[in-house]
DNA sequence: GTGAAAGCGCTAACAC
DNA sequence: GTGTTAGCGCTTTCAC
């Protein structure tokens, strides 16, 4: 099609050339630059240093429907630019690219617009071999399409119905930081919880929120409702929320769960711009280990999402590579990290 | 190879299985499933059914090896997680998405270790239409390997030798950040830069201190080198310039000029811990407009990386719709943005 | 240990 | 408008 360029040696270099050069049929030359056996050391050097030369590359189009395999495996996930996802997105390319594997990532970009698309249509099928999906808020007709899908499927940091998930224990972590504020002597302690939309399957929301409850009760303390704020994970969601508690007249808590540390640094943030004191007047506690907590100092609930993406991308490709029952689901630790954002509450 | 599934359908049905159910040639089925002209509307509608009733997929491999396109474009990123880095990939995808291409991520993950197989190996080189890289330090090795590459290529956030690139002017961007802190009256202003590995191709911290040199010595205002601190770009190298900074004896600066907000983030979370009052005792300025910036009330320089990338990514996509010439320069709009964090020097 | 040849599933001329 | 027919560049039996 193209007319190919002969100088230097990139471009459209296909194996006929390098068994031309080398003299030997495209078979061996296969074998060769694969590290196949069955092949003597002297014709295997000879092919490797022609290939070297010439800039030879394997189309992946080309072996890709030869062998049924794209050696790509695709990430879904709703947004890259957030802690949890981004640090997911690099665990999962260590163990891709450890294992010569390509990662193509595909961005639901956040509820409703235009997402149908990557289940139905052209891009996830046949162009990946395995699929991990992160952590995320799905349709129930998306969670059809990947229900049938044939291909390895591991989630990542939330249950999905019926699919091999990994993710920290929500319950107990969000235990263990109500826990640590009661254990502190805090009595009024606020939520901030996350979203929570109904049409979606997601429950790690309702999982944190279930849990401060239950912590609460069992502790014989009073939950409120106005001291129940809402966020969508984001900093700016802690900032308002903050705001909203603070100008609502009456009582104010000690202390606030957040259910994650972009939403607890708002709080924080806006608490100093009010004059409140972190942790003398207020106490904040986090999920995540966030990028930014030891920063500020945050005292939180630790996990690690890029060991949990890394995992389930070795789960994904052992199973490609044979192993049957290699994707299965594991729960992954968490840890409490105290700092210094939170302190028993005024006396 | 492996055996079909025929049930419910998707997994391996061909545009053969198409074609006979619908009576018609694989020709047709492609022309009709592609959209394109020379189809009776009533055929055309007929495979369209017949498609989506056996849950036809086309094969990426076998479309990529007969056009030779591949439809996936690769994105080179030191990091992912980092701000700039998350947030251009957020943006290259939009466009992608948009025009029905994949994203294929290739992460170096930061200096040394195996990067060089990306380049040489077997990843860049036929798997993608175009590449688009993301602002980084890359070995003169690296640089030569881009080079002979034959496929449109830009780079995104920082100058490459001969390559097409988009970013803001970092000389600019600076300069604004430096003459903001000298109009409020500051006279004695730290230079908290970044990384400037020599042997590593990386123009944006060597340009970023020249601007500060250059406007500090055209307002006749003295650069000290006790003052002059380095970090790697991350909250906690900012924290930890600070505090080298605060340790020295000798007077303090009143105000510090970040290379960029997480570094000065660092900056600000340490100084709160140190009792340092920002903005009274100490102004900080940034670049970047970070996603938190807007919540800690960092003064900064914005950029937006992500529209920077979707800029890139539309011209490699054009070039290969055929536009020649499509790929080029830009310089991408930088602004000052005025918050909380400084003000006039303390009197 | 090596080669010949038959595909893999699709696209693109070119006929009709 | 639609069908026929070559490939695209690789892998993989199966002979030798």
């Amino acid at each position: 099609m193209a007319e190919r360029s002969q100088r230097g040696g990139h471009s459209g270099v296909s194996i006929e050339d390098v068994a031309a050069a080398a003299g030997v049929s495209t078979a061996t030359v296969s074998r060769a630059v694969r590290g196949l056996p069955r092949v003597s050391p002297a014709t295997r050097e000879k092919i490797l240093e022609v290939a070297g030369a010439l800039g030879y590359v394997a189309s992946s189009s080309a072996s890709g429907l030869a062998t049924g395999r794209t050696k790509t495996i695709g990430v879904l996930a709703p947004f890259v630019s957030r802690w949890f996802f981004s640090k997911a997105i690099e665990g999962a390319d260590r163990e891709l690219h450890a294992r010569h594997y390509n990662l193509s990532l595909f961005n639901l970009g956040g509820h409703g617009s235009n997402r149908e698309r990557l289940f139905s249509k052209t891009m996830v099928y046949k162009q990946i071999d395995a699929l991990l999906v992160l952590c995320m808020a799905l349709t129930t007709d998306e969670l059809e399409h990947l229900q049938k899908i044939d291909i390895p499927l591991i989630v990542v940091g939330g249950h999905v119905e019926e699919c091999a998930y990994i993710g920290i224990d929500d319950y107990a972590a969000s235990s263990t930081a109500v826990r640590h504020l009661i254990e502190l002597g805090h009595r009024d302690i606020a939520l901030l919880h996350g979203d929570d939309e109904t049409d979606l399957n997601f429950d790690v929301p309702r999982v944190r929120i279930l849990a401060f409850k239950d912590v609460m009760a069992g502790a014989g303390l009073a939950t409120r409702p106005e001291w129940d704020e809402w966020g969508d994970f984001t900093v700016r969601s802690g900032q308002e929320a903050f705001r909203r508690l603070w100008a609502r007249p009456g009582p104010k808590p000690t202390a606030i769960f957040c259910a994650s540390d972009e939403m607890a640094m708002g709080v924080i943030f806006e608490a100093a711009r009010a004059g409140v004191r972190v942790p003398e007047d207020l106490s904040v506690v986090g999920i995540d280990d966030h990028d930014f907590a030891d920063a500020v100092g945050l005292t939180t609930v630790g996990q690690r999402p890029d060991e949990q993406a890394e995992l389930a991308t070795k789960m994904l490709l052992d199973e490609l590579d044979g192993m049957v029952g290699a994707v299965q689901s594991a729960v992954a630790p968490h840890e409490l990290i105290v700092r210094r954002t939170t302190a028993p509450p005024p006396s």
